[in-house]
DNA sequence: AGTAAGATCCAC
DNA sequence: TGGATCTTACTT
């Protein structure tokens, strides 16, 4: 297994397109009423904010500016900004960028390197479809909307009966870019391929267009 | 106040 | 392909 270090909060204040990349073999370990799991990050998503570096983002939740719902994403980096997607799952992104702008990465999918029979337990699946997927992964994480928004990944700081640890290893040789999954309008094509994974990883998660998505490509190539 | 859509997943 | 399930943001 690749070596994992502690990851330092200055290292996340980059933006998000940069940071993205960089948390790909890295290592989030959570503790959640005393069952640990541990992924090996696999796939990610970066996502900017209103003002946030030289391209603004339709596609994010910050695209509108602060809101409660986004908090945690114009805070402190290292944190892990929770949402709920489509009110059932609880996907998680690891805040970016420095404090008072909007950044996050979306941790799409990993593999499960410690705590199999938690997150089985968890999940009732297993194998690579545990953490395929950002719902998958946060269910086999254990956080969960709203309990666990804001959880700092940096310190270990407990919340709410949860603790959760970020641990990144070296840069990758290769890594694989395109569009973001399910994301809606241009924002969801080629003009953003702010999707990253590893090349040939079995438990990166299948593409699909988000709404708008594919017309808006056509037209980026057709003019 | 009402409604449509959403950074998803699963079953049909 | 549609339903689950609930929050948000935009429209009356």
């Amino acid at each position: 297994m690749r070596a994992t270090r502690p990851a330092d909060r200055s290292e996340l204040a980059a933006l998000p397109l940069e940071v993205a990349p960089r948390l790909l073999g890295a290592e989030l370990r959570t503790t959640v009423d005393g069952d640990s799991v541990a992924l090996r990050i696999t796939e990610v998503e970066a996502y900017h904010g209103r003002g946030t570096g030289d391209l603004p983002d339709p596609g994010s939740h910050a695209r509108m500016g602060p809101t409660a719902r986004n908090a945690t994403m114009w805070g402190e980096p290292g944190h892990l900004y929770v949402y709920l997607s489509h009110g059932i799952h609880s996907c998680v992104n690891v805040v970016c960028g420095p404090s008072g702008t909007a950044g996050g990465v979306l941790l799409r999918a990993g593999e499960v390197i410690d705590g199999a029979d938690a997150a089985i337990a968890r999940s009732g699946r297993s194998g690579r479809d545990l953490a395929r997927g950002p719902g998958r992964l946060g269910q086999v994480a254990g956080l969960r909307h709203p309990l666990h928004d804001g959880i700092d990944a940096i310190t270990g700081q407990p919340l709410n009966g949860a603790v959760a640890t970020l641990r990144l290893a070296d840069p990758l040789e290769e890594v694989a870019t395109g569009p973001r999954v399910g994301v809606a309008g241009v924002a969801g094509t080629h003009a953003f391929p702010w999707r990253f994974w590893i090349p040939g990883d079995p438990t990166v998660s299948p593409f699909r267009w988000g709404r708008g998505a594919a017309a808006a490509a056509l037209d980026l190539t057709g003019d």
